[in-house]
DNA sequence: AATATACTTTAACGATTGGTACAAAGAAAG
DNA sequence: CTTTCTTTGTACCAATCGTTAAAGTATATT
């Protein structure tokens, strides 16, 4: 088992249970690692595990999304492709935005650079790719940072009600703000 | 001091560090309370404070938000009071919703049926304000819906990014949405 | 076969956790 | 002043927290 096999593991561990519920006994048991072989790989102990996973996250995103948004030759296939990847990538708002988790919690203050870095390049991108698709750069902007806001919300609300469709429902209204 | 004085600063507690991370010393720092009153006034524990205070807050909701929603005779002045309200309680995005919080962490469950109860509410006052501004019922329950997820999204990158004005343009960019 | 390095196991550390017991102190009523 | 009930301060509990260290086992290199 590498390092990087670990992170994943460590990602839905810090979902469940957030930074500070994320105990050592239960993130030993989600990962099958032992207090010894966590703390071979990330000496730092859980501060180090959540920076990992941060930036594993981020460099998923960054290689997913955010260049396929700032580079693609067809910006309406790349934000198509954006909004497959989040309905894939929050399974319809059952798995959580750890970035947003962070942000909400006190936890946010640790690692408030890479919680900024992440939001700030998305909202970036999707504003480049607004652009290029014919909107105008304070209309791709405004809209950018409103869909960006509202996937974090609908992550929120489809976890708070037991209402399957909703995250889905929330999204599509999202999408049509995207579409030219 | 009465157990209602209390349940604010208890509110406040939670907010700063979440449900597991606002420990006993925190709690009774915060509140000025030792914990023989804190014991006192909640005999069970945390899970009662967490529980009195989500009340709490439901109750502040419900008397000033939604109902003037769903009774008002002039809709428009109601939503207009919404919006005015959400960015007074939550500070223009310095001050997280508590409910929200707890829906993406792991005490979600533990709090499920009242924080399902508080969005629930929500959503139907509003979107009972907007079918009696002249909406149509599918499109203001899809609206409201929106509307709600938008506002906690415009939390979480407000507590994300440090941009003192994406808040309100957020918040402005959903406001746009109730008005007819 | 000998040595170095990578990893795992295990046990323990001091600190802090949520919760309890109980007596002292305060307030209200007679 | 006495009695009764409410509110608080303090000491204490077992359990768990994140972290460290030592000893052990692999695996690779020479």
């Amino acid at each position: 088992m590498e390092r990087a096999d670990v992170l994943p593991l460590l990602g839905e561990a810090f979902r469940e249970h957030g930074f500070e519920g994320a105990s050592l006994s239960v993130i030993t048991q989600r990962t099958g690692l032992g207090r010894g072989s966590l703390y071979h790989f990330f000496p730092g102990g859980k501060a180090e595990m959540a920076a990992a996973v941060l930036e594993d996250i981020d460099a998923w995103f960054d290689h997913e999304i955010f260049v396929p948004l700032r580079m693609a030759t067809d910006p309406r296939a790349a934000i198509n492709a954006m909004w497959e990847a989040v309905s894939a990538y929050f399974q319809s708002g059952q798995r959580i935005c750890l970035v947003g988790a962070f942000a909400l919690s006190d936890t946010r203050d640790r690692f408030a650079s890479a919680v900024n870095a992440y939001f700030a390049r998305w909202i970036e991108a999707l504003a480049a790719a607004l652009r290029r698709l014919g909107h105008d750069a304070k209309y791709a902007d405004a809209i950018a940072e409103q869909v960006v806001a509202g996937i974090q919300g609908a992550i929120t609300l489809a976890r708070a009600r037991p209402d399957a469709g909703l995250f889905e429902r929330v999204v599509t209204g999202l999408r049509a703000m995207t579409e030219k």
